[in-house]
RNA sequence: GCCCCUGUCGUCUAGCCUGGUCUAGGACACCGCCCUUUCAAGGCGGCAGCACGGGUUCAAAUCCCGUCGGGGGCGCCA
């Protein structure tokens, strides 16, 4: 058999979403899986809606996912270009081949015609068709009005009768009925290509074997095999992917939020994670299993399994499979992703200092348990760098008006102004003392303990805590962490 | 409107091809308990589904037909 390869062929028309991004990836395991090459096309040949930047977008997006491609616009390859806007000369030796052929025919029919033909084939109930006018005008008066006119467009002259089917990879054997397929445009009044031309003799020049792409595609398999059929080329395998959706069961689109790739990676998403996702949307392990590296993932992977139906985006899923792809990760690789995200928040300074990047390790190793995200972050942070009992909750300022508040802290307060150096075991014999002294205990007395080190009622266990204050207090942060005496000082004023 | 695809817990899915082993398995979410003198995490347990109606068969989630629901397509967009 010959050597697989596939494509995956985005149109640079706006942010790269998840669905596509499920076909690359899926596009990407094949490849890998099979030794086989993947190819990067652009399809950039609607210069109206094509940019750059959306261009450049959809290959950051891809590789920050972990998709490489062996073939594409930047790298080459030996088919290129593989900017679809560089191709434009090579389409016309075909288009010619298959006028001469009697394969094509020049159409001159008005746009607003058809237009109108549509409008009253649906209203009367029918599916709108070409009527097949322009077919019998001969090739050398074609050929004339063309010269003169401009206007004419070239389409493919396909069956009447029938039906055409091919055996989809995903989906089983397909059959459409030719009465319903009209002739499709080919190259439009304008010279340039139609997307169904394009594609067809694009991928049959690179040599693409399967095409594996979005259940959107699905009609438009059969004018695609039909015009590798004129072409007299081998049509490759193909296999459609069923759609991925938002909450509400309705397309994608911005309403159902981060679903623009780069907006996972800004909240705290590992590219790991949503790869792990994306996978399992549409795919399941032979043994179930679910949380899956890369290499995993290719090993398993098997494209006649997939599901024929569409499956909703769940981002509980999602972030549940971020958390147990952040616990794998080292403390290194947790302080660094953590980083930026401590930053943008003024937490952690531009500058990180050996020292720092210890403290923060430490901290994150703590913090990160529970969290979903690494945008979680900055939230579970703020009792470091964001103390103020100004800003305690009403919860909080209940407690220290009980009864028990008021004597735990007072007691705390003096105790802790004849200690040099505190730490943790001092601050448990504190606690017992203060039990005994006051007759606080259980929620009575730790409620308030926490508060008047963290003006919160929740947050890391107090013991390490307590550690990570007094070693961040000698690091110099750009808002300076207070220590556990100055902390109870300032409660003890706020209560008055 | 017409054509095509699709329909197992709220969600993602296993099972369907090769009917019985399915009183339908797993995961997320949810609920409860345990752990923890907090919250979360973690451990354990629970709730919950074969869209509906007809066939075929000794037997149907699995095969057939219909209905309904969801999605996609019907461009000189890709």
């Amino acid at each position: 058999m010959d050597k697989i390869r596939v494509r995956f062929a985005p149109s640079p028309t706006g942010f790269l979403h998840v669905g596509n991004v499920r076909t690359a990836l899926f596009n990407w395991l094949f490849a890998r899986q099979n030794k086989g090459t993947f190819v990067l096309r652009v399809e950039d040949t609607d210069a109206e809606r094509s940019s750059v930047e959306y261009e450049d977008n959809l290959i950051t997006s891809l590789k920050w996912l972990g998709l490489d491609w062996d073939e594409g616009p930047e790298s080459g390859g030996p088919f290129g270009p593989y900017r679809q806007s560089m191709r434009q000369d090579i389409y016309s030796p075909y288009t010619q081949r298959l006028l001469e052929e009697g394969k094509a025919f020049y159409c001159f029919c008005d746009p607003e015609e058809l237009e109108r033909n549509r409008k009253e084939a649906m209203a009367s109930g029918k599916m709108p068709i070409y009527s097949g006018k322009c077919r019998t005008i001969s090739i050398k008066e074609a050929k004339d009005r063309q010269a003169k006119e401009k206007t004419a467009v070239v389409r493919l002259k396909t069956p009447d009768e029938g039906t055409i089917s091919y055996k989809d990879i995903i989906r089983g054997h397909l059959s459409f009925d030719l009465k319903l397929i009209g002739d499709p445009i080919l190259v439009r009044s304008n010279g340039r290509p139609a997307y169904n031309y394009a594609v067809v003799i694009d991928d049959a020049l690179m040599k693409i074997t399967h095409i594996i792409r979005g259940e959107d595609h699905i009609s438009n398999t059969p004018r695609q095999l039909l015009t590798y059929e004129a072409l007299s080329m081998e049509p490759p395998q193909f296999a459609h992917l069923s759609m991925v959706m938002g909450q509400d069961n309705t397309r994608l689109s911005k309403r159902h939020g981060a679903t623009s790739i780069d907006q996972f990676d800004k909240d705290g998403i590992l590219p790991e994670s949503l790869f792990n996702y994306l996978a399992l949307l549409g795919w399941s392990h032979p043994e179930e299993k679910e949380i899956l590296t890369k290499s995993e993932l290719v090993k398993a992977f098997n494209l006649n399994h997939l599901s024929r139906s569409a499956a909703i985006f769940d981002y509980d899923k999602l972030h549940w499979l971020n958390r147990q792809h952040i616990k794998v990760l080292s403390t290194r690789d947790k302080a660094e992703k953590a980083c930026p995200f401590l930053k943008a928040v003024g937490f952690m300074p531009e500058k990180m200092s050996d020292e720092i990047w210890a403290w923060l390790g430490e901290a994150v190793e703590d913090l990160i348990e529970g969290a979903d995200r690494f945008s979680d972050l900055p939230e579970k942070f703020s009792p470091f760098f964001d103390f103020n009992p100004e800003d305690m909750d009403r919860e909080s300022r209940e407690i220290l008006e009980t009864e028990c508040g008021r004597k735990v802290v007072t007691l705390l307060s003096a105790k802790i102004s004849h200690t040099e150096q505190f730490d943790y075991d001092i601050f448990a014999s504190f606690a017992k003392e203060i039990k005994d002294e006051t007759g606080c205990k259980g929620k009575d007395l730790f409620h308030p303990l926490r508060i008047a080190l963290t003006a919160r009622t929740s947050g890391l266990k107090l013991d390490r805590f307590i550690y990570l204050v007094e070693e961040g207090v000698r690091l110099s942060f750009p808002r300076p962490i207070k220590s556990c005496t100055q902390r109870i000082a300032e409660v003890l004023d706020f209560m008055g």
